[in-house]
RNA sequence: GGCGAUUUAGUGUAGUGGCCUAGCACGCCACCCUCUCACGGUGGAGACCUGGGUUCGAUUCCCAGAUUCGCUACCA
């Protein structure tokens, strides 16, 4: 009964790694580290048309980004493989001759053309018992007919030859037994001669069986063909080592109705993809979570509880925390819509938890794209700014709009502010400041603030009006964290700078906006 | 159309035949903190799909319907 516990994560080489992707891959991983097993990637490349050069290599750098480890398959090694299914076509004619030797399958030689037609002309029309025999296979023509036009090499395709009439039952490890009778299923192609590759649903049955997959979990649009994966290891014999399946619900769009796409993505402004795509057809550039300044692990977490919870109200959970608690039990069976905006705070929330060294790097190259050059400041600068103001963003980016005063003098005062904080007296009161800071002995944020603070309260001043003209100067607006905190870092010098520049630039009737 | 799955606040979810005046989080609003913007703290508005049934009692069990989603390819 003890049964190795094996998952594969098998995606489809046909573009970059969608989000919903990635949860099930994160599900499968969790699943396999929580109960001790292996974790294998297979590319399930059976549609030479859809293929897309790069997909792979973008796959495996996603998983590799976001802590997903594989144990084996391609790119891992392992002694199962080859693990890209284009590379299995030996193995898969094996068993499509054992069904064709088995009766359990045939050969149909129907033309694309020809099928369409047959759809056209009967409504609802289905490859399956109550028309096969209609159709151009081996089941309707002689056995010397069908040699004859496989070597003269005439396309075919095998079909799987579903006996109707039976409930097939699924045992699905979220929703139970779901059962469904066989004559809903059609005779599906498990093999196509024109590129000598089987279908997703053959080669998926043949490898889970070799590979000694123990669970297949996988999107909840599998649901309906796993009946016929059940037919399928049970024509082959397998039944007994089939493995438990799990149907996970699918990530809906986070407005509307529907899957996520991709379109939802630049709709609302979030990526769908785990790192930025370049699609080597159109060259479309699409943005990925990496690449807009998410930390891996906010990712990992945030999909972590998209369809599931640790039974309790923990919410912010390490891998290891989500491989230890992790189980089938608290998952849930219904789509979730992908609530981007909470992405935001688990990533908002990772942030602050990186010291602010490791932050200032992360800053750098955003500093660069806005025209300065980090190499001008010390990495200490830096990483106070970043101290002082990292609370208020859920994104690296955002440091910039929220510290771009600490690297430039501001080129213009918010208007608004201007208008209700500085008046005709102003320019005096700053000028004092000037001298009150120029008298200080101590510049730094803790010796400074209370002389400040008492001088405009003995001179009867309003604090806010004064703080806020101050702020305004020095800043460019009213934002941003302690005001003393931000004379320290910019120093006596730029602080009293910016203070006259301001007096200066404010006392004409039209101020520089 | 057929088949299957699904259904707790705007969103992600917890939960139970009576302890539920249905918990938590995001978002939203207010207040506090405060020189500002944030952070943080406190508080607030906001949900058991509908109709039957079972039961002393149902959000929780049963049935029906509706909803939403998926599948219905020589795509995965």
């Amino acid at each position: 009964m003890e049964r190795e516990v094996r998952v594969r994560f098998a995606p489809s080489p046909t573009g970059p790694l969608h989000i919903g992707g990635v949860r099930t891959a994160l599900y499968n991983y969790l699943f396999a580290r929580h109960n001790g097993g292996k974790m294998l990637l297979r590319i399930e490349d059976t549609d030479s048309n859809r293929f897309v050069p790069g997909a792979e290599e973008y796959i495996i750098e996603s998983l590799k980004w976001l802590g997903i480890n594989i144990d084996e398959g391609v790119g891992h090694g392992g002694d199962c493989g080859p693990y890209r299914q284009s590379e299995r076509r030996d193995i898969y004619r094996v068993y499509v001759k054992q069904l064709l030797d088995a009766d359990r399958a045939y050969i149909a030689f129907d033309t694309p053309e020809e099928l369409e037609a047959a759809r056209a002309a009967t409504p609802n029309f289905q490859y399956d018992a109550s028309t096969r025999m209609s159709m151009r296979n081996s089941l309707t023509m002689p056995a010397e007919d069908v040699k004859n036009l496989i070597d003269a090499g005439e396309k075919y395709v095998v079909r799987f030859k579903i006996e109707p009439g039976r409930p097939v039952v699924v045992d699905d490890l979220l929703r139970g037994k779901v059962t469904i009778m066989s004559d809903i299923l059609d005779d599906k192609v498990l093999y196509k001669s024109a590129d000598d590759l089987p279908t997703y649903h053959l080669a998926n049955i043949v490898d889970d069986h070799l590979m000694r997959v123990s669970h297949v979990i996988r999107g909840e649009e599998w649901l309906p063909s796993a009946p016929l994966h059940v037919l399928l290891y049970e024509a082959f014999g397998w039944s007994d080592t089939m493995p438990s399946f799990v149907h996970l619900p699918l990530l809906l769009k986070p407005d509307g109705k529907g899957k996520l796409s991709k379109r939802d993505g630049d709709r609302l402004g979030f990526p769908v993809f785990p790192l930025e795509w370049h699609d080597p057809a159109s060259g479309n550039i699409s943005s990925g979570y990496r690449e807009s300044g998410y930390l891996p692990e906010a990712v990992i977490n945030f999909l972590a509880l998209l369809g599931w919870n640790p039974g309790d109200d923990t919410e912010i959970m390490s891998m290891d925390e989500l491989i230890e608690k992790f189980s089938f039990d608290h998952c849930s069976r219904s789509g979730a819509k992908f609530a981007y905006e909470k992405g935001k705070w688990f990533n908002h929330h990772y942030l602050q938890q990186l010291d602010d060294a490791r932050l200032a790097e992360m800053f750098k190259p955003v500093l660069r794209d806005n025209g300065v050059n980090p190499d001008e400041y010390s990495d200490e600068y830096i990483a106070r700014v970043v101290g002082l103001v990292k609370g208020r963003i859920n994104f690296v980016r955002d440091l910039w709009e929220q510290a771009a005063f600490f690297f430039k003098t501001p080129e213009s005062y918010d208007p608004k502010a201007v208008k209700k904080r500085w008046s005709a007296e102003t320019p005096a009161i700053m000028t004092e400041l000037i001298d009150r800071l120029n008298a200080l002995d101590d510049f730094s944020s803790q010796a400074a603030e209370q002389p400040i603070l008492d001088w405009i309260t003995a001179k009867g001043y309003h604090m806010g009006n004064v703080m806020n003209a101050f702020r305004l100067a020095v800043v460019g607006e009213c934002k941003g964290p302690h005001m003393f905190d931000i004379t320290e870092l910019l120093g006596r010098e730029e602080s009293i700078r910016r203070i006259q520049l301001a007096i200066e630039r404010l006392k004409t009737d039209e101020p520089a906006v």
